[in-house]
DNA sequence: CTGAAAGCGCTTACAG
DNA sequence: CTGAAAGCGCTTACAG
């Protein structure tokens, strides 16, 4: 049986309220007693409970952190970036799986607003305005990663995404490519969107045709883009350098490529995004455009507590750099 | 304002008790009550305070999942058998990251303990039996996962790191190795005892001498394995294959050979341990030892379950087995 | 089948 | 500088 605020209490011959001062350095206290508390305290080894403060302060300590899928490579390095933002706040994180579903997303959302979170961080996958009206407010912010909303206590990250879309075609026009394909993930998402613009900006700014044909969407994983760079390179030879959605998809192109016996870069450029630690490793290495994750997650949870010390005010969204890293592959 | 339990209660013209039973499902209620309630509580969009809820069930729904670090690649993936054991139970997950530092890894638990986790799954850097005491009860059991502790409400998920060490150096003898020195990670710790034990009987089991000068520790990650490699082919350069303890320390293993211009497997072959994500996408590709991470994650999660339903049983460790990936590095 | 009382372990006004 | 009372939003015996 842990010790109890009373227990504490009694042994030091002060009331509860008194070690309750102590604990959380308020009040004025005479030394003497402070001692005597502090000595308690430690001799039956107390710690205050979280649950019953939280009962009552209406704070928990704890943010939830829901991505897509911690498996994916992207996510490790943002998590690591929250949960080291995050600790020494003395905050504890739930990390949440939603599998880009819409069910789960919904689910993981009511369940941490249940269990009463003092703030989201979300790399959502769909509309969430709805969701988002209930779950956040002036005591449970909410940012959003690569979505602005403009929400009261809701605040957004965003990745340079067109940008960096564009750097990676430029590349590769500036290698003398002009049949440029694009394997463009899933549609209608913002980052997809932002990605495509970024392709036809560099594309038309260079006097290039844009061929609707060659730009090719799908599920952002490695065989998805295995297949598509086959059909993509199978139906249209001509193609000499594919730029991908994501580094998975890019793995894929490049899978493709040596399927079909096209030397990557040599027959067929690629360039990925993201720079996952994959990237740098495989052969030949991913040309790609990185986005500092580890900062991205590090500067969402700092922004969280930014809004949670001042909830009334509206924040501009937080703009992640993006930077091209050319290795082997283009 | 979310709705309370008196809310409901009003609103259906029932006792808060009433409202109660129906949301836990327990006790007899007349239907007509039953129905009255439901409607209440889908009117006012009523979620139960789980914060209340613990206070006096002293259950918080909540698991801690402490590790060395989510970005090194084995932990994704056990991170997310854990995940999808625990939500079907309506339990979230705390992820911690200790560092493998002693500071930390206290710290966390004192946390979790604090905020009232009903269990936790932790991979351990250190000596944990003082933390485990206090930390493990029946009302908090504790899967440790590569470390027997012989404590009540502890229960470990073991690896077969020793097996797995033995299948790697039998298949480098296969391959007619004999000289084969191995990159053993930090000392002392229980699963990289067990890797030097196997590589031992392996070559014993084979008449070859153990050679101690080739059994070099370090921290098992890549830059670590790059150096000790360097250091350990420049010295003996008679050795023609490297066993690792990890996938990491294989990945700067190759590395160290291509500056050296030792071909892989050619002039050194080179086998690791894990089998993380990176290790059948780098060339060449890498002969390792997998274990089903997700599968880990799992299991332990469930077996965390099954202490909390019966907390006075003891429970055998689980043992996670292990198989030999054999690609291009050996 | 339903309700009134007590209490989980704390903090928050309010007194003194 | 310190304390007694009320209450956070629920569940747990105990009655009826």
């Amino acid at each position: 049986m842990p010790a109890k605020l009373r227990d504490v209490a009694q042994r030091a011959g002060v009331s509860i309220k008194t070690v309750s001062r102590v604990v959380n350095n308020q009040g004025e206290i005479s030394e003497a007693t402070r001692q005597r508390v502090l000595a308690a305290i430690a001799d039956l080894d107390y710690r205050p409970s979280k649950v019953a403060r939280a009962l009552v302060t209406q704070r928990t300590d704890t943010i939830g952190l829901v991505l897509g899928d911690i498996t994916n490579p992207f996510f490790p390095e943002v998590a690591r970036g929250v949960l080291d933002a995050a600790e020494p706040q003395g905050y504890n994180v739930f990390l949440c799986n939603s599998d880009g579903d819409l069910q789960r997303e919904t689910r993981i959302l009511e369940s941490l607003l249940d269990h009463g979170v003092d703030g989201v961080i979300i790399f959502p996958t769909f509309e969430l305005e709805p969701a988002l009206r209930r779950l956040a407010g002036p005591d449970r912010p909410v940012v959003v990663v690569n979505r602005p909303y403009d929400l009261p206590n809701v605040s957004a990250v965003m990745i340079h995404t067109r940008r960096g879309a564009q750097l990676a075609v430029e590349h590769l026009i500036r290698q003398g490519h002009t049949a440029i394909a694009m394997l463009a993930g899933q549609s209608h998402e913002v980052p997809q969107l932002q990605r495509v613009r970024g392709y036809r900006d560099a594309l038309t700014a260079r006097g290039l045709p844009v061929r609707d044909e060659w730009i090719v969407g799908g599920v952002p994983i490695q065989s998805r883009g295995r297949e598509s760079a086959l059909t993509l390179l199978s139906r249209y030879p001509e193609i000499t350098a594919i730029f991908a959605y994501n580094d998975l998809l890019a793995l894929g192109a490049i899978e493709a490529c040596h399927e079909l016996g096209r030397r990557v870069p040599a027959d067929c450029a690629i360039v990925g995004f993201d720079d996952i630690p994959l990237a740098g490793a495989v052969c030949p290495a991913l040309t790609t455009v990185r986005v500092d994750k580890y900062d991205l997650g590090r500067r969402a949870t700092e922004r969280l507590f930014e809004m949670m010390a001042q909830p009334e005010q509206m924040f501009a969204p937080i703009w992640a750099d993006v930077e091209l890293i050319v290795r082997a592959s283009a």
